[in-house]
DNA sequence: ATAGGGTTAG
């Protein structure tokens, strides 16, 4: 490529616009240096902004910024947008990136100038909403301070940070102090009423809005989604095509997800033909949706052959894979993908720790389990969560390591949920452990003081233990405290286009008789 | 010359 000395600035962003690689970035870079070009903010503003979008080179924008003597607002604004754009690209979401755009704003505000403006706010908002509620309400005030919060940008960004922190009342506030509500703000009250589990709340408001984009189909899909509610995700989806919209990959990989959830390999099919006729194309969420999609709905080699497809291959695609093998119970699958993932120098997460565990658990390998669960600590210096706990206690509880089992407990850093002391009852009863039984349903008790499952299972661990007496009591208590008027537990599968639904102890369904003795033969041949 | 909303894995 040869740049003319004599190029104009329009010429010169134009040239800059049509390139794509680190190469032409550092002779583009010499170019404007040796032309003196260079010294302009302006040019500097879109080299950042090349580095930062085209090239993702994040450390040439960074040091271009600050090889800049005196950054105006413009450069400013750049390289925010850089690392707001990086932390979220970045998988999981990079904190390191959001506190380096934190720090450039309060060099900012420390040196006084530039000042900040209603483009800066809405970046640096970006990159507090990860970090904390604190420093979303620190902005706030900074920018009440500074006569910005009349601009709808930044309400809109400082309703997103609220809403992001479940705080929907103060996001509301916002909303409703808007001089002009827009299609963004509406889709971001949306969006953070299905995040805060107001679900209900989104879909209301998503009915309601005057005018809708792909993205605000896209936030109430995903929000149906995040909640459980995947076949509204899907039937929106259909309304949405319907309706003339255009899909994108957001849009198809949410609902390849609700899909997966809901084991409709059909429509999973669907969809994936669909992303390969229109000019959704195969992104990388997309790809990562369809293995997740095929593996959930049991389709393994359809997930395989999909991942093999994949080229570059991200820690969520090798999560994707990980997590729907384990679901199925391939758990030699799980540890030789996951070898496999290390030797290719992927760093694993707490989700990849999530799926092995689980892997662990349900293949019985109970020392492999417990190697990794201290090696996701030890050397990858990851702090277990809910999920792994309760992965780890149902490995300890079944091998009857009821000791062990209790001091993961009482070491946790978080509260025992109701899938741990869950779990743990489910090992009691296995191995006739009465009194353990016992002080696992009281924490129960605490945590669900309704639900009849758990004294039931109580029940059982008495009655297979013979302890006739107190099954006897129990039924009493259960009778007479009226616990446990709950909904009766759903599920449903589509076969042949037809889905059959079934809720717990119900015998509605033609086939219920065969059905039942199904359960029943497979109940046996799980027995320990 | 610059900006705000939607993303997948448990």
């Amino acid at each position: 490529m040869r740049c003319s000395p004599q190029l104009s600035h329009r010429d010169f962003v134009a040239v800059l616009s049509r390139c794509s690689t680190r190469a032409h970035l550092e002779q583009l870079h010499a170019h404007a240096f040796v032309t003196g070009r260079a010294a302009a903010q302006t040019t500097t503003f879109h080299l950042i902004r090349f580095a930062a979008l085209r090239v993702s080179c994040l450390a040439y924008a960074r040091h271009l910024f600050d090889a800049t003597p005196h950054p105006n607002v413009f450069l400013y604004s750049a390289i925010l947008s850089a690392y707001v754009s990086a932390s979220a690209a970045a998988s999981p979401p990079s904190y390191g990136h959001a506190r380096d755009a934190l720090a450039l704003f309060l060099r900012m505000l420390r040196h006084g100038r530039p000042a900040p403006n209603q483009f800066v706010y809405p970046l640096v908002l970006r990159a507090a909403c990860g970090v904390g509620v604190g420093i979303v309400r620190s902005i706030h005030s900074h920018a009440c301070k500074s006569g910005l919060c009349g601009y709808d940008v930044i309400r809109t960004s400082l309703l997103v940070g609220y809403s992001r922190h479940g705080m929907m009342a103060d996001a509301r506030k916002l909303f409703d102090g808007l001089t002009e509500r827009n299609v963004v703000s509406w889709t971001a009250l949306v969006s953070g009423y299905a995040r805060a589990g107001k679900v209900g709340d989104a879909i209301v408001l998503f009915e309601r809005m005057p005018e809708r984009d792909v993205a605000a189909w896209n936030a109430i899909i995903a929000g149906c989604s995040q909640n459980g509610l995947f076949v509204e995700a899907v039937g929106i989806f259909g309304r949405m095509v319907g309706t003339g919209f255009r899909p994108n990959a957001t849009t198809v990989s949410c609902v390849l997800s609700a899909c997966g959830h809901l084991g409709m390999l059909k429509i999973g099919k669907l969809i994936h033909c669909y992303a390969w006729r229109t000019c959704v194309g195969f992104g990388s969420s997309v790809l990562n949706g369809l293995i997740d999609m095929y593996g959930k709905c049991g389709n393994l080699e359809g997930a395989r052959w999909i991942f093999d497809e994949v080229s570059d291959r991200s820690l969520t695609t090798w999560n994707s894979l990980i997590n729907c093998l384990a679901l199925h119970g391939h758990s030699k699958c799980v540890i030789s993908v996951f070898n496999e993932m290390r030797g290719e120098g992927v760093e694993p997460d707490v989700v990849t720790f999530v799926g092995l565990l689980n892997a662990c658990t349900h293949g019985g390998f109970v020392d492999e389990g417990i190697k990794y669960f201290e090696l996701m600590q030890h050397e990858h210096g990851i702090e277990p969560e809910i999920e792994h706990y309760g992965c780890i206690i149902d490995l300890l509880g079944r091998a009857g390591r009821f000791q062990d089992a209790l001091n993961v407990i009482s070491d946790m850093r978080i509260e025992a949920d109701e899938v741990i002391w869950g779990s743990l009852l489910n090992a009691c009863r296995v191995h006739r452990q009465v009194e353990l039984a016992e002080l696992a349903i009281r924490k129960l008790l605490e945590l669900d003081p309704n639900n009849a499952n758990y004294v039931l299972m109580l029940a059982n661990v008495y009655s297979e233990g013979g302890l006739w007496e107190e099954v006897r009591k129990v039924r009493k208590f259960v009778k007479e405290e009226n616990i446990g008027k709950k909904l009766p537990g759903c599920s449903w599968i589509e076969v042949d286009r037809k889905t059959h639904r079934f809720y717990s102890g119900d015998d509605a369904h033609p086939e219920s008789e065969n059905i039942y003795d199904t359960l029943d033969d497979l109940a046996a041949s799980m027995e320990f």
